[in-house]
DNA sequence: ATGAAAGCGCTAACAA
DNA sequence: TTGTTAGCGCTTTCAT
């Protein structure tokens, strides 16, 4: 690559001193410049294609304008719009994400977190959160800026940016008892997740409130194949299984189909189902899926606001932001029978 | 924050030069130390929880370990294997990446290009390829590291890695005409993109190769709503729609399964659909989608190797890498009535 | 094998 | 308003 051209190559250019390119080319110290001096430098950065280092920059300054970004995994498709909903606050204020995914590895976890520390991110935004989670403790007791997002913080006083699983449960719950169903089951995900009991202990409640028979089936994990596993067992267990279900998220609730399909049992006939997530393609599946749309995009941008503010003002307030979840309903509930 | 340990404090602690201790905690330079001394220093810097800055260190090696990626869209399902492959190949070598979503913007491409310039990244994986690539044009005149992936380069010399299209193409035509097939019917991509070419041209390639009957159909984008439109036009133009439908990929065939659904028509028996990446959940639609699987992940990391290549050794060659395709077989393929 | 010193490109406190 | 200067934390050449 041929040399960058840096700040004193435009002073040379300007006929000023590189403490005033710096000046110039700065929209907070601009207006310590003359105008017509603002202009020639602009000019002359222009005509030589001159790009600040934002990397000398970060040593000076000592911020990065860059945040690190924590995930257990993209490609499960609840990540993509948390991260673009980041990136979407980030980008117009200068700020750059890097994502990192830590396959649910505490040691991968630490080690990128190490990563990202060298590398002086100004903050993170961690959607990794578990009960227990010492990584951030310490995070928190060094002084570490950072908001937790999806899950909650598992005791360490740092902001989290939640949707309102409860109030899905209970939503999914209404509709289901307006539609005459008295036994509800539900698939409860890994219980490591502070979501996952939240939606089990909502579910509980809901149906007692509602004077419906709850049942709570544990899963190890989120996915297509653990789902299926456990509306198997209900199936071949349970002499009347449930008429309906509550699948911890959407990939649950697609192993129930297929469950359900392999006993020659039809959806919503037989079983009605309920998912959560609203994942891409939920409304694809057959019957298009009834699920709890959480508000993905909206908190990823707000966990952004929340840190920004937090680096900024630096101040942080443990503050816990629920946005509102909504129930969408499809055709995987129908009247019981 | 607490004021960060530098190499200083390391220096005062383990009593040597700020220097020797560079050269201690390099790999490259440790064997130009004493291997007690390395120790001493080692050990200070793990008393003092020393972590080196590399934004100091990128300041005056002139390399940041940290590579561009360029991509339309993070929620569209094919990239995220894309870029957890990338990082597959580049974390374990001390590298990161950035991520930026363009939208199919030039301007956003071209600002985000600029704003990972001033980042110093080492290098670009772009995946926004499509002819008149005039970004990528003035990149490769000014000396910038880069690699295509996905699709290709539009007549810039950068390396491209992408999947051999053409043969997936091909598998389905085959698999098509050994059920019976005999007039089939192709829904293409938009053609600014090289891929939608690719496949339109093998589909008419292999279709004359095999005396079928061969149908194109332009696509406006790659979506599912845009695949339901066309379906719905061929059912009600035509008055012997296709027995067989190649979708340009997975979303197009997804459209296809609604319209055929809305015209009572099923899949396979009355219309059989092939798509194409056998993106997440394929599987899992009714009826399970026979589609071309792409290597994604293999592409991404092979992406991150042609890249890395090219930084360390300083050379680049217009290479096409092309990884195998795989044909899918599952249920929405059948013998033609 | 280690110390000394310069400098990567920028910003900011201080002077003029 | 602009110039001067120091220095962010590190690597690296040159001495010793």
């Amino acid at each position: 690559m041929p040399r960058r051209v840096t700040i004193g190559d435009v002073a040379k250019i300007a006929g000023v001193h590189p403490g005033t390119v710096s000046r110039a080319m700065n929209a907070k110290t601009e207006s310590q410049v003359n105008a017509d001096t603002v202009v020639r430098v602009r000019m002359a950065a222009k005509q030589l294609g001159y790009l600040p280092n934002s990397i000398a920059r970060g040593l000076r300054t000592s911020s990065t304008m860059t945040i690190g970004v924590i995930i257990p995994d993209l490609t499960n498709p609840i990540f993509p719009p948390i991260v673009r909903g980041i990136d979407s606050y980030l980008g117009p204020r200068g700020y750059s994400s890097v994502v990192v995914n830590t396959d649910s590895s505490d040691v991968a976890e630490r080690s990128l977190f190490e990563s990202l520390m060298q590398r002086q991110v100004d903050g993170f935004i961690v959607a990794t959160g578990h009960s227990g989670h010492s990584l951030m403790r310490e995070a928190y007791d060094s002084g570490v800026r950072a908001v937790m997002v999806n899950r909650d913080s598992g005791g360490v006083p740092y902001p989290a940016v939640v949707g309102d699983d409860a109030h899905g449960i209970w939503a999914s719950v209404e509709h289901l008892a307006g539609l005459g169903h008295r036994a509800l089951t539900h698939l409860e995900g890994p219980s490591s997740f502070s979501t996952s009991r939240v939606r089990a202990e909502a579910f509980v409640a809901a149906c007692a409130e509602m004077n419906l028979e709850a049942t709570v089936i544990g899963c190890a994990e989120y996915s297509v194949d653990e789902g299926q596993r456990a509306m198997d067992a209900i199936l071949e267990t349970q002499r009347t299984p449930p008429t309906a279900i509550v699948a911890g998220n959407d990939l649950l609730a697609l192993g129930v189909y297929h469950s359900l399909r392999a006993h020659g049992l039809t959806c919503p006939d037989d079983v009605s189902v309920v998912g959560f997530n609203d994942m891409p393609f939920a409304r694809d599946f057959q019957p298009a899926m009834t699920t709890v749309r959480s508000p993905y995009t909206e908190l990823g941008a707000e966990s952004a606001r929340l840190l920004l503010k937090q680096i900024e003002e630096s101040v942080s307030i443990a503050m816990r932001v629920m946005l509102p979840v909504e129930l969408i309903i499809r055709d995987s509930t129908g009247p019981a029978r």
